[in-house]
DNA sequence: AAGTCTTACAACCGCCAGCTC
DNA sequence: AGAGCTGGCGGTTGTAAGACT
């Protein structure tokens, strides 16, 4: 892996060390420390610039440099820490004894950053991406198709992904709607009308028939939640949509309840129209046995992941998406 | 078996902050 | 004050190795 070698135009060799570069640097860092890093290649008798040797000295030859794939824990680690640091990788590094800023930087941009893709996130809000609701169904059912193939039938094969992104799009929608970044006073109603047309979207791609409850009350019904939407849309009457801005109720239910769960949460949370917004946004949102929703659904367990203010879980796949 | 695509990661590049003179 | 130097940092590149067709 790496370059191949070649020089610059001061006649300094560039690209991959060789072994012998490796033991003379080595070797003069042991003995005199790495001193001035601009002297340090005449000195150890390398034809390398300064900023080569460093480089190589701090990402790769350090002995208290610690290789190999990094552990369930220091994974963790690096996107609790990529959640309120972003992408300072030092300050990251300086949390996970013997890895370097370019181990965990590559680690991030190969496998993390992926991941959190995957599974409906933004790798740089760390928050539920609310455009990949479309998506969902295609993501998962790719994840799971081989494994599928081997043991049930098309039909069963569809229910399963139905139920399956479902669950997750609405989780997702959930998790986004209680982060308290996302103050839902503060929803823009672009942002608003983007959520529910998100919900219905999923709704339909999904090919889910809508429940009648209240016999006006559109219902989603899902495996385990059952979200009722009651909303306005578009609600232009002529006028620009922003100025009319739809109206989102959303309950969750646990699975065979037949009534929405008080909460703690939704004390708190009922949102009281803003007088400066006419007409108001008016969103109610109650959220009950969010984590039995996770047990419930396939994601294989939580897995608990710190946002900047406050704990969360991100659900995690069970499997890895290819 | 050969060609193509994807992944992983070492290494480079450019920018910037802090220090010295 | 400001020019020059140095080291540190984050972003990007290039390529070997592995996976896939």
């Amino acid at each position: 892996m790496g370059r191949p070698p070649s020089n610059d135009d001061s006649g300094l060799k560039k690209g991959p060390w060789t072994p012998e570069e490796d033991q003379k640097l080595v070797k003069y860092i042991q003995k005199h420390g790495h001193g001035s890093w601009r002297a340090l290649p005449k000195l150890a008798g390398l034809n390398r610039c300064g900023k080569s040797c460093r480089l190589r000295w701090t990402n790769y030859l350090r002995p208290d440099i610690k290789r190999g794939k990094f552990s369930q824990e220091e994974e963790q680690t690096i996107l609790n820490l990529h959640a309120v640091l972003g992408n300072k990788w030092s300050a990251i590094a300086g949390h996970l004894p013997g890895r370097t800023d370019n181990e965990i930087k590559n680690f991030w941009n190969t496998h993390l950053k992926k991941k959190l893709i995957q599974m409906g996130f933004d790798p740089m809000t760390h928050r539920p991406r609310t455009d990949i609701f479309s998506s969902l169904p295609h993501l998962i059912a790719l994840a799971n198709l081989k494994e599928l193939m081997d043991h049930h039938s098309w039909e069963e094969q569809a229910v399963r992904l139905q139920a399956e992104a479902a669950q997750m799009a609405t989780l997702q929608c959930l998790q986004y709607l209680l982060h308290p970044a996302n103050n839902l006073n503060s929803f823009s109603d672009m942002e608003t009308i983007n959520l529910l047309n998100s919900v219905s979207s999923m709704k339909d791609d999904l090919g889910l028939q809508p429940v009648l409850h209240d016999d006006s009350i559109p219902f989603l019904h899902l495996p385990d939640l059952q979200i009722p939407c009651t909303y306005q849309t578009p609600l232009n009457n002529g006028n620009d949509i922003v100025q009319a801005p739809p109206q989102l109720e959303l309950t969750a239910f646990s699975q065979g309840e037949n009534s929405p769960i008080n909460s703690p949460w939704l004390a708190s949370s009922s949102s009281t129209p803003s007088p400066s917004v006419a007409p108001p946004v008016t969103t109610e949102t109650s959220i009950s046995n969010l984590g039995d929703a996770c047990s419930t659904s396939s994601f294989g367990g939580a897995a608990p992941f710190a946002w900047p203010e406050l704990l969360l879980e991100y659900p995690l796949f069970d499997h890895e998406i290819s």
